[in-house]
DNA sequence: GATTGACACGCAACCGGTTGCATTCCACTC
DNA sequence: GAGTGGAATGCAACCGGTTGCGTGTCAATC
């Protein structure tokens, strides 16, 4: 017992040999191979471990067995509401496999994200990446280590799970020229994100394909006041309608446009990315749906597999996505 | 190098100090107490050390120090956007104190706030329990185990920060009052939740005070919908402002109020508490701050003094708050 | 020149589990 | 009654670090 904090150390194993009068070795077996011990043995041990109080030393059964039973999941930035969904998705994964999924938040800087998997890579079985800002180099060089996923980083001979929003934003790019929308926006989201430069691609080619004029709009900052902030030049160009490159960016769209009065989607569309949002904005967003949870299960069974020893190094798993119609994009306005 | 996954073995403490011609003990030393060696040694270790991609292991380490270096910071759900600062709050502090901070999330079910806790206890020298749904009893339990400090929530003998809402929410009320407003609603979130007993005793005093009305709408559901959907019933009790259990509630409000035209804050004023939304809602949301990356970071120097064996067992740090104006709370309109 | 003490380093035990192998016991067969 | 095989359990090494204590070296002191 610890004078200063009144906290006893754990029982340990031994202790629990001792009140058994067995030794070691089978209060160990009775919790990690009971068939290979008699029901009553088993039955006494676990018995007597209850009454004391014994729990298995996790840290100690990982260093002589090298497994831990965790896995880490990293991602940008928590509160960025891409990520939870896909946290949700790997987490409910982990559990049904056993493991125990530990997550860490890089704030986008790469040296944090640098130091939070170099700790987390000595403690748990395989890392999964969301949307690392890391250099290629590093993350193959991490993956030498532990069994590395990426999610949304498009890294040749590490497994990988990668959105493809180019279906869902096609789909978007047709329904407003359907509408009737000549000139469109896309409001850029992060330079270095893969995400960006595909959306960003995509949208091009699908406004090419339908004849329609598209103009890309730098963002300044992250997300939301990147999205507000670019309205004046988005109503400067004369388009009728924009696309963001993520649901946040485009809730800043809205507001900026709700701030000048303009109704949406009576005078402006508005389109979005992720379909993280749900109906929570005013109106509801329409936009193209990522479907994180799956990205985060897929990442997870991926990883489970690499651990199994079976599972290819080098594979490419690719979600396809599709426009999610609400009420933030209607009929472009008669001139 | 193992055939399977071309992934090798990390280098042990044995071969850096076979291939540097000293002992284990020394190589250990070199990187934990480099002043008890001579400067040649330390650079000499190391230098071989780095060359051969040596990294100390974690768990071995933590077995024979008993220190991990970790805590863990358990939340009920990442996606509620309360808790992504007080993460970042209490990140920051834990960097500085060299530690590393593991997430879970619970996802709001006690089962699985229950195998968090009892997963990590074993691998973290100590917890923060964010809004913890377990029953008192059993953080009591774990306390025993490890130092636990919980946050919003009132166990007695443990060290916990609370969120005192209660003079913001004065300060709403007054600010209402002072408007004109003479009869608000006060719109729930989760009965069993700490904070929301406590703002809605808080409403209730202050407009006692202020001789106006206030009536309590109960919450059907969680959040954003529960707003929403509150609407109908907020209008029917004839009030002209709401105040609503948090921030995304009120934001549900918004949407409510908007979906039936009814400008905000000309004809209704609303209110929404923990300021977790910043400017991000039209019109801006005028909240009561909870500052709760203050809380994170003030948790996590409670943890670190009982780690260091300093600090009292049964502290309340009670964090106050105060109303922020944006603009969403407006006149009382003419009856 | 013997004594002393600081300094640098090695020895070996220890942290709390797991596991290959040896041992004991017993029922069963020939 | 000796031989055999399987089931139940113990022994002891091992996982990869840390650390108290002991030893050897060398310069300073008397």
């Amino acid at each position: 017992m610890d004078e200063e904090t009144g906290r006893r150390g754990a029982p340990t194993i031994s202790e629990v040999a001792d009140a058994a009068g067995v030794s070691r070795a089978t209060v160990s077996r009775a919790f990690t191979r009971p068939g290979m011990l008699s029901p009553g043995t088993v039955a006494r041990v676990r018995e007597v471990a209850g009454r004391i109080g014994y729990v298995p030393n996790q840290v100690a059964r990982a260093l002589s067995t090298g497994r831990h039973g965790n896995i880490a999941l990293i991602v940008p930035d928590v509160a960025n509401p891409f990520f939870p969904p896909l946290i949700r998705g790997a987490q409910a994964r982990a559990d049904l496999a056993g493991y125990c999924l530990f997550l860490g938040s890089s704030d986008e800087a790469p040296e944090r994200e640098e130091t939070l998997v170099a700790k987390f890579a000595g403690q748990v079985e395989g890392l999964i990446l969301v949307s690392s800002r890391l250099p290629e180099e590093r993350i193959r060089a991490f993956a030498e280590r532990r069994p590395i996923v990426v999610i949304n980083r498009d890294v040749s001979g590490l497994p990988r799970v990668l959105i493809d929003t180019a279906r869902g934003i096609a789909a978007a790019v047709d329904y407003l020229a359907d509408l009737g929308h000549r000139r469109i926006t896309y409001v850029t989201g992060p330079a270095a994100s893969w995400s960006n430069q595909q959306r960003r691609h995509a949208v091009r080619r699908a406004a090419r394909r339908r004849g329609i004029e598209m103009i890309a709009l730098p963002a300044h900052r992250a997300s939301f006041e990147a999205g507000r902030e670019a309205v004046p030049e988005i109503l400067a160009t004369g388009a009728t309608a924009a696309i963001a490159f993520d649901d946040v960016t485009a809730q800043g769209v809205l507001v900026g446009l709700a701030e000048r009065r303009i109704p949406v989607p009576e005078r402006f569309s508005v389109i979005g990315c992720d379909d993280v949002l749900g109906a929570t904005t005013f109106p509801p967003l329409t936009t193209v749906s990522a479907r994180c949870d799956e990205a985060g299960e897929m990442a997870l069974d991926l990883l489970e597999d690499q651990l199994a020893g079976r599972g290819l190094r080098d594979i490419r798993c690719v979600l396809d996505t599709r426009l999610v119609v609400r009420g933030s994009a209607g009929p472009a306005p008669a001139a």
